[in-house]
DNA sequence: TAGATCATGTAACAGGTTACATGATTAG
DNA sequence: CTAATCATGTAACCTGTTACATGATCTA
Protein backbone atom coordinates (compact mmCIF):
# COMPACT_ATOMS: atom_id res chain seq x y z
CA UNK A 1 0.00 0.00 0.00
CA UNK A 2 1.16 3.47 -1.11
CA UNK A 3 1.88 6.07 1.41
CA UNK A 4 0.42 9.61 0.17
CA UNK A 5 0.74 13.06 1.90
CA UNK A 6 -1.06 14.71 4.59
CA UNK A 7 -3.35 16.95 2.21
CA UNK A 8 -4.53 13.74 -0.02
CA UNK A 9 -5.80 11.97 3.22
CA UNK A 10 -7.05 15.15 4.27
CA UNK A 11 -9.08 15.33 0.69
CA UNK A 12 -9.98 11.87 0.44
CA UNK A 13 -11.58 11.96 4.32
CA UNK A 14 -13.65 15.29 3.22
CA UNK A 15 -14.78 13.58 0.27
CA UNK A 16 -17.01 10.51 2.48
CA UNK A 17 -18.91 13.58 3.31
CA UNK A 18 -21.61 15.34 1.28
CA UNK A 19 -18.77 17.67 0.15
CA UNK A 20 -17.96 16.33 -3.53
CA UNK A 21 -16.47 18.89 -5.76
CA UNK A 22 -13.23 21.68 -4.94
CA UNK A 23 -15.42 24.05 -4.45
CA UNK A 24 -17.32 22.63 -1.41
CA UNK A 25 -14.14 21.30 -0.23
CA UNK A 26 -12.39 24.72 0.08
CA UNK A 27 -15.59 25.73 1.82
CA UNK A 28 -15.84 22.77 4.31
CA UNK A 29 -12.44 23.54 5.30
CA UNK A 30 -12.91 26.83 6.44
CA UNK A 31 -16.27 25.95 8.17
CA UNK A 32 -15.41 22.97 10.12
CA UNK A 33 -11.31 22.04 9.87
CA UNK A 34 -10.21 25.51 10.46
CA UNK A 35 -9.31 25.41 13.85
CA UNK A 36 -6.27 22.59 13.01
CA UNK A 37 -5.92 21.88 8.73
CA UNK A 38 -6.26 24.29 6.54
CA UNK A 39 -5.34 24.00 2.48
CA UNK A 40 -5.75 26.48 -0.53
CA UNK A 41 -7.12 25.91 -4.05
CA UNK A 42 -3.29 25.19 -5.20
CA UNK A 43 -3.03 22.39 -3.18
CA UNK A 44 -7.28 21.36 -3.58
CA UNK A 45 -7.46 21.12 -7.43
CA UNK A 46 -3.90 19.14 -8.16
CA UNK A 47 -4.27 16.68 -5.72
CA UNK A 48 -8.23 15.70 -6.99
CA UNK A 49 -6.55 15.27 -10.36
CA UNK A 50 -3.94 13.29 -8.67
CA UNK A 51 -6.65 11.25 -6.73
CA UNK A 52 -8.09 10.18 -9.63
CA UNK A 53 -4.95 9.28 -11.28
CA UNK A 54 -4.51 6.89 -8.84
CA UNK A 55 -8.37 5.24 -9.06
CA UNK A 56 -8.79 6.39 -5.62
CA UNK A 57 -12.11 8.24 -6.64
CA UNK A 58 -14.00 8.95 -10.01
CA UNK A 59 -14.90 12.35 -11.55
CA UNK A 60 -18.75 13.11 -12.44
CA UNK A 61 -19.69 16.44 -14.06
CA UNK A 62 -23.20 17.40 -12.06
CA UNK A 63 -25.54 20.25 -13.36
CA UNK A 64 -27.34 21.77 -10.94
CA UNK A 65 -30.12 24.90 -12.56
CA UNK A 66 -28.67 28.18 -11.69
CA UNK A 67 -25.21 27.60 -11.05
CA UNK A 68 -22.54 26.34 -13.23
CA UNK A 69 -21.30 23.06 -13.82
CA UNK A 70 -19.34 21.02 -11.10
CA UNK A 71 -16.70 18.48 -11.17
CA UNK A 72 -18.35 15.66 -8.20
CA UNK A 73 -15.60 13.10 -6.78
CA UNK A 74 -16.41 9.86 -5.40
CA UNK A 75 -14.41 7.89 -3.22
CA UNK A 76 -13.93 4.20 -4.58
CA UNK A 77 -13.45 0.90 -2.56
CA UNK A 78 -9.42 1.53 -3.73
CA UNK A 79 -10.26 5.02 -2.04
CA UNK A 80 -11.60 4.30 0.99
CA UNK A 81 -9.03 1.63 1.72
CA UNK A 82 -6.01 3.88 1.60
CA UNK A 83 -8.03 6.44 3.89
CA UNK A 84 -8.87 3.33 6.37
CA UNK A 85 -5.52 2.48 6.34
CA UNK A 86 -4.15 6.30 7.49
CA UNK A 87 -6.14 6.29 9.64
CA UNK A 88 -4.68 2.99 11.33
CA UNK A 89 -1.69 4.53 11.55
CA UNK A 90 -0.02 5.59 14.80
CA UNK A 91 0.80 9.58 14.85
CA UNK A 92 4.72 9.20 14.61
CA UNK A 93 5.31 12.92 16.46
CA UNK A 94 3.43 16.05 17.92
CA UNK A 95 2.45 18.74 16.11
CA UNK A 96 5.34 21.08 16.10
CA UNK A 97 3.64 24.16 16.39
CA UNK A 98 5.29 27.40 14.87
CA UNK A 99 4.55 30.10 17.87
CA UNK A 100 5.46 33.61 16.85
CA UNK A 101 4.20 35.34 19.95
CA UNK A 102 6.24 32.62 22.17
CA UNK A 103 9.04 34.05 20.05
CA UNK A 104 8.69 37.64 20.58
CA UNK A 105 8.33 36.69 24.31
CA UNK A 106 11.40 34.52 24.56
CA UNK A 107 13.37 37.70 23.44
CA UNK A 108 11.10 39.73 25.08
CA UNK A 109 14.37 41.37 27.07
CA UNK A 110 14.88 43.80 24.18
CA UNK A 111 11.35 44.98 24.74
CA UNK A 112 9.91 47.44 27.40
CA UNK A 113 7.44 46.22 29.42
CA UNK A 114 4.69 48.47 27.74
CA UNK A 115 5.46 46.84 24.31
CA UNK A 116 5.11 42.81 25.61
CA UNK A 117 2.02 43.65 27.84
CA UNK A 118 0.33 45.53 24.46
CA UNK A 119 1.63 42.01 22.10
CA UNK A 120 0.39 39.85 24.84
CA UNK A 121 -3.37 41.89 25.24
CA UNK A 122 -3.56 41.53 21.40
CA UNK A 123 -2.94 38.01 21.19
CA UNK A 124 -5.42 37.57 24.35
CA UNK A 125 -7.91 39.09 22.28
CA UNK A 126 -7.14 37.19 19.14
CA UNK A 127 -7.97 34.05 21.07
CA UNK A 128 -10.96 35.35 22.88
CA UNK A 129 -12.41 35.55 19.26
CA UNK A 130 -11.26 32.24 18.10
CA UNK A 131 -13.03 30.84 21.76
CA UNK A 132 -16.06 32.26 19.94
CA UNK A 133 -15.72 31.22 17.32
CA UNK A 134 -15.30 27.65 17.95
CA UNK A 135 -18.88 27.82 20.39
CA UNK A 136 -20.41 29.20 16.76
CA UNK A 137 -19.08 26.31 15.21
CA UNK A 138 -20.23 23.77 18.18
CA UNK A 139 -23.83 25.30 17.81
CA UNK A 140 -23.55 25.05 13.81
CA UNK A 141 -22.86 21.10 14.58
CA UNK A 142 -25.52 20.63 16.96
CA UNK A 143 -28.26 21.93 15.04
CA UNK A 144 -27.44 20.59 11.56
CA UNK A 145 -25.76 17.23 12.61
CA UNK A 146 -27.71 15.35 15.53
CA UNK A 147 -28.43 12.50 13.86
CA UNK A 148 -25.09 12.36 11.56
CA UNK A 149 -22.58 9.61 12.41
CA UNK A 150 -19.92 12.26 12.26
CA UNK A 151 -21.01 15.08 14.90
CA UNK A 152 -20.01 13.08 17.65
CA UNK A 153 -16.16 12.75 16.27
CA UNK A 154 -16.49 16.63 14.86
CA UNK A 155 -17.25 17.41 18.26
CA UNK A 156 -14.62 16.09 19.98
CA UNK A 157 -12.36 18.04 18.37
CA UNK A 158 -13.54 21.01 19.02
CA UNK A 159 -13.20 19.98 22.44
CA UNK A 160 -10.17 20.10 22.43
CA UNK A 161 -9.40 23.63 20.22
CA UNK A 162 -12.37 24.81 23.05
CA UNK A 163 -9.73 23.71 26.01
CA UNK A 164 -6.28 24.73 24.25
CA UNK A 165 -7.72 28.19 23.46
CA UNK A 166 -9.03 28.74 27.17
CA UNK A 167 -5.65 27.68 28.44
CA UNK A 168 -4.00 30.01 26.36
CA UNK A 169 -6.06 32.88 26.87
CA UNK A 170 -5.17 31.89 31.08
CA UNK A 171 -1.81 32.13 30.08
CA UNK A 172 -2.03 35.45 28.74
CA UNK A 173 -4.16 36.87 31.64
CA UNK A 174 -1.45 35.00 34.52
CA UNK A 175 1.73 36.62 32.18
CA UNK A 176 0.08 39.82 31.62
CA UNK A 177 -0.37 40.11 35.68
CA UNK A 178 3.36 39.26 36.15
CA UNK A 179 4.06 42.38 33.76
CA UNK A 180 1.43 44.91 35.43
CA UNK A 181 2.88 43.79 39.29
CA UNK A 182 6.35 44.52 38.10
CA UNK A 183 5.47 47.64 36.36
CA UNK A 184 3.83 49.14 39.73
CA UNK A 185 6.66 48.10 41.99
CA UNK B 1 12.82 49.13 7.40
CA UNK B 2 12.51 46.03 5.17
CA UNK B 3 10.89 43.22 6.67
CA UNK B 4 12.46 39.71 6.85
CA UNK B 5 11.44 36.66 7.03
CA UNK B 6 10.67 34.18 10.60
CA UNK B 7 13.99 32.81 10.09
CA UNK B 8 15.62 35.66 9.94
CA UNK B 9 14.76 37.07 13.07
CA UNK B 10 14.79 34.07 14.99
CA UNK B 11 18.32 33.83 13.83
CA UNK B 12 18.82 37.37 14.80
CA UNK B 13 17.58 36.74 18.18
CA UNK B 14 19.98 33.69 18.95
CA UNK B 15 22.30 35.97 17.96
CA UNK B 16 21.64 38.05 20.74
CA UNK B 17 23.08 34.99 23.13
CA UNK B 18 26.36 33.51 23.23
CA UNK B 19 25.55 31.22 20.59
CA UNK B 20 27.11 33.00 17.61
CA UNK B 21 28.07 30.19 15.18
CA UNK B 22 25.58 28.31 12.93
CA UNK B 23 26.19 25.09 14.77
CA UNK B 24 25.28 27.08 18.23
CA UNK B 25 22.37 28.35 16.57
CA UNK B 26 21.55 24.64 15.86
CA UNK B 27 21.67 23.49 19.19
CA UNK B 28 20.20 26.23 20.86
CA UNK B 29 17.18 26.02 18.34
CA UNK B 30 17.39 21.76 19.42
CA UNK B 31 17.49 22.73 22.95
CA UNK B 32 15.11 25.65 24.03
CA UNK B 33 13.42 26.92 21.51
CA UNK B 34 12.53 23.36 20.02
CA UNK B 35 8.68 23.22 21.97
CA UNK B 36 7.66 26.54 19.68
CA UNK B 37 10.49 26.69 16.78
CA UNK B 38 12.67 24.84 14.46
CA UNK B 39 15.07 24.93 11.74
CA UNK B 40 17.42 22.83 9.73
CA UNK B 41 21.04 23.63 8.55
CA UNK B 42 19.66 23.58 5.15
CA UNK B 43 17.91 27.18 6.62
CA UNK B 44 20.66 28.08 9.14
CA UNK B 45 23.90 28.67 6.54
CA UNK B 46 22.07 30.54 4.01
CA UNK B 47 20.23 33.05 6.04
CA UNK B 48 23.19 34.01 8.03
CA UNK B 49 24.77 34.25 4.74
CA UNK B 50 21.74 36.50 3.78
CA UNK B 51 22.18 38.25 6.93
CA UNK B 52 25.44 39.57 6.61
CA UNK B 53 25.21 40.50 2.99
CA UNK B 54 22.25 42.54 4.89
CA UNK B 55 24.64 44.35 7.00
CA UNK B 56 22.87 42.86 10.10
CA UNK B 57 26.14 40.96 11.45
CA UNK B 58 29.65 40.64 10.64
CA UNK B 59 31.82 37.64 10.88
CA UNK B 60 34.41 36.65 12.22
CA UNK B 61 36.81 33.37 11.49
CA UNK B 62 37.41 31.80 15.40
CA UNK B 63 39.50 29.25 16.23
CA UNK B 64 39.54 27.25 19.87
CA UNK B 65 42.68 25.02 20.41
CA UNK B 66 41.29 21.44 19.85
CA UNK B 67 38.49 22.25 17.50
CA UNK B 68 37.83 22.79 14.08
CA UNK B 69 37.60 26.65 13.04
CA UNK B 70 34.50 28.16 13.20
CA UNK B 71 32.62 31.35 12.09
CA UNK B 72 31.51 33.60 14.67
CA UNK B 73 27.98 36.23 13.65
CA UNK B 74 28.06 39.57 15.29
CA UNK B 75 24.88 41.26 15.42
CA UNK B 76 25.50 45.12 14.10
CA UNK B 77 23.27 48.11 15.47
CA UNK B 78 21.44 47.34 11.94
CA UNK B 79 20.68 43.96 12.80
CA UNK B 80 19.70 44.81 16.58
CA UNK B 81 17.35 47.78 15.27
CA UNK B 82 15.85 45.36 12.69
CA UNK B 83 15.45 42.61 15.40
CA UNK B 84 13.83 45.36 17.92
CA UNK B 85 11.08 46.68 15.04
CA UNK B 86 10.16 42.69 14.46
CA UNK B 87 9.32 42.58 18.15
CA UNK B 88 6.99 45.56 18.52
CA UNK B 89 4.79 44.63 15.25
CA UNK B 90 1.99 43.12 16.92
CA UNK B 91 1.61 39.02 16.17
CA UNK B 92 -0.95 39.91 13.12
CA UNK B 93 -2.18 35.99 12.99
CA UNK B 94 -2.34 33.15 15.46
CA UNK B 95 -0.64 29.67 15.21
CA UNK B 96 -2.50 27.62 12.49
CA UNK B 97 -1.58 24.58 13.95
CA UNK B 98 -1.98 21.30 11.87
CA UNK B 99 -2.92 18.49 14.09
CA UNK B 100 -2.85 15.01 12.75
CA UNK B 101 -4.40 13.26 15.59
CA UNK B 102 -7.60 15.58 15.58
CA UNK B 103 -7.17 15.18 12.19
CA UNK B 104 -7.93 10.96 12.11
CA UNK B 105 -10.24 11.62 14.88
CA UNK B 106 -12.23 14.08 12.85
CA UNK B 107 -12.36 10.80 10.39
CA UNK B 108 -13.01 8.48 13.48
CA UNK B 109 -16.19 7.17 12.18
CA UNK B 110 -14.15 4.78 10.08
CA UNK B 111 -12.25 3.39 12.42
CA UNK B 112 -13.10 0.81 15.12
CA UNK B 113 -13.04 2.46 18.94
CA UNK B 114 -10.23 -0.11 19.59
CA UNK B 115 -8.20 1.95 17.01
CA UNK B 116 -9.29 5.04 17.89
CA UNK B 117 -8.21 4.09 21.73
CA UNK B 118 -5.10 3.05 20.64
CA UNK B 119 -4.40 6.06 18.92
CA UNK B 120 -5.22 8.70 21.73
CA UNK B 121 -3.23 6.03 24.11
CA UNK B 122 0.00 6.62 22.04
CA UNK B 123 -0.37 10.17 21.80
CA UNK B 124 -1.08 10.65 25.36
CA UNK B 125 2.28 9.13 26.21
CA UNK B 126 4.23 11.41 24.05
CA UNK B 127 2.65 14.29 25.37
CA UNK B 128 3.73 12.75 28.70
CA UNK B 129 6.99 12.57 27.50
CA UNK B 130 7.02 16.33 26.01
CA UNK B 131 5.81 17.40 29.29
CA UNK B 132 8.75 15.82 31.33
CA UNK B 133 10.88 17.38 28.74
CA UNK B 134 9.80 20.48 29.56
CA UNK B 135 10.68 20.18 33.17
CA UNK B 136 14.51 19.15 32.52
CA UNK B 137 14.26 22.34 29.81
CA UNK B 138 13.27 24.36 33.04
CA UNK B 139 15.43 22.91 35.49
CA UNK B 140 18.13 23.75 33.25
CA UNK B 141 17.18 27.56 32.51
CA UNK B 142 17.05 27.60 36.71
CA UNK B 143 20.57 25.79 37.14
CA UNK B 144 22.48 27.88 34.49
CA UNK B 145 21.12 30.96 33.84
CA UNK B 146 19.55 32.32 37.14
CA UNK B 147 21.38 35.40 37.05
CA UNK B 148 20.81 36.02 32.97
CA UNK B 149 18.39 38.50 32.32
CA UNK B 150 16.63 36.15 29.39
CA UNK B 151 15.91 33.41 31.92
CA UNK B 152 12.33 35.11 32.69
CA UNK B 153 11.34 35.18 29.48
CA UNK B 154 12.44 31.61 28.91
CA UNK B 155 9.95 30.63 31.51
CA UNK B 156 7.38 32.45 30.83
CA UNK B 157 7.35 30.68 27.50
CA UNK B 158 8.09 27.22 29.27
CA UNK B 159 5.28 27.81 31.39
CA UNK B 160 3.20 28.38 28.22
CA UNK B 161 4.67 25.10 26.49
CA UNK B 162 3.77 23.20 30.16
CA UNK B 163 0.44 24.49 30.50
CA UNK B 164 -0.48 23.54 26.88
CA UNK B 165 0.55 20.01 27.12
CA UNK B 166 -1.38 19.32 30.01
CA UNK B 167 -4.51 20.55 28.94
CA UNK B 168 -4.12 17.97 25.70
CA UNK B 169 -3.09 15.27 28.44
CA UNK B 170 -6.39 16.14 30.06
CA UNK B 171 -8.41 16.08 26.66
CA UNK B 172 -6.93 12.57 25.65
CA UNK B 173 -7.57 11.33 29.40
CA UNK B 174 -11.79 12.75 29.11
CA UNK B 175 -11.80 11.49 25.71
CA UNK B 176 -10.52 8.03 26.60
CA UNK B 177 -12.79 7.54 29.49
CA UNK B 178 -15.95 8.49 26.95
CA UNK B 179 -14.55 5.20 24.59
CA UNK B 180 -14.35 3.00 27.46
CA UNK B 181 -17.50 3.75 28.84
CA UNK B 182 -18.76 2.90 25.32
CA UNK B 183 -17.19 -0.19 25.14
CA UNK B 184 -18.44 -1.51 28.32
CA UNK B 185 -22.19 -0.95 27.24
C1' DT C 1 -24.49 46.42 -15.97
C1' DA C 2 -21.99 45.81 -11.93
C1' DG C 3 -20.94 43.09 -8.10
C1' DA C 4 -21.47 38.82 -5.49
C1' DT C 5 -21.19 34.05 -5.50
C1' DC C 6 -20.22 29.74 -7.67
C1' DA C 7 -16.71 27.16 -9.93
C1' DT C 8 -12.07 25.40 -11.94
C1' DG C 9 -7.54 25.83 -12.65
C1' DT C 10 -2.24 27.18 -13.01
C1' DA C 11 2.36 29.57 -12.66
C1' DA C 12 5.52 31.75 -9.85
C1' DC C 13 7.32 31.93 -5.73
C1' DA C 14 8.45 31.20 -0.72
C1' DG C 15 9.72 28.30 2.74
C1' DG C 16 11.52 24.24 4.55
C1' DT C 17 13.56 19.29 4.99
C1' DT C 18 16.54 15.59 3.69
C1' DA C 19 20.36 13.74 2.13
C1' DC C 20 24.66 14.29 0.87
C1' DA C 21 29.66 16.09 0.61
C1' DT C 22 33.53 17.58 3.16
C1' DG C 23 36.77 17.67 6.68
C1' DA C 24 39.03 18.60 11.48
C1' DT C 25 39.78 16.80 16.13
C1' DT C 26 39.42 13.83 20.12
C1' DA C 27 38.50 9.76 22.93
C1' DG C 28 38.62 4.94 23.38
C1' DC D 1 41.88 2.89 13.63
C1' DT D 2 37.19 4.00 14.47
C1' DA D 3 33.43 6.33 16.17
C1' DA D 4 31.73 10.52 18.01
C1' DT D 5 31.50 15.24 18.00
C1' DC D 6 32.38 19.66 15.99
C1' DA D 7 31.74 22.34 11.98
C1' DT D 8 30.16 24.28 7.22
C1' DG D 9 27.72 24.01 3.30
C1' DT D 10 24.55 22.82 -0.93
C1' DA D 11 21.33 20.49 -4.29
C1' DA D 12 17.22 18.16 -4.91
C1' DC D 13 12.96 17.87 -3.51
C1' DC D 14 8.43 18.56 -1.24
C1' DT D 15 4.82 21.39 0.31
C1' DG D 16 2.19 25.24 0.35
C1' DT D 17 0.48 30.13 -0.63
C1' DT D 18 -0.54 33.99 -3.60
C1' DA D 19 -1.91 35.97 -7.41
C1' DC D 20 -3.80 35.54 -11.51
C1' DA D 21 -6.88 33.86 -15.53
C1' DT D 22 -11.31 32.29 -16.86
C1' DG D 23 -16.09 32.13 -17.01
C1' DA D 24 -21.14 31.08 -15.58
C1' DT D 25 -25.20 32.72 -13.08
C1' DC D 26 -27.97 35.60 -10.13
C1' DT D 27 -29.35 39.89 -7.75
C1' DA D 28 -29.77 44.74 -7.20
Amino acid sequence: MKTYNHTTYVILGILTTDCKSGYAIKQFMDQSLTHFWKISYGQIYPTLKFIVQEEMAEVRTSSTPGKPDRKEYFLTSKGMEALKKWLEKPVEQLPAERNEILLKLFFGRYQTGDQTTTLLQTYKQKLEERYQIYISIEQGIKDHNEREEDAMYWLLTLDYGKRMTATAIDWCDDTLEKFITKEGQ
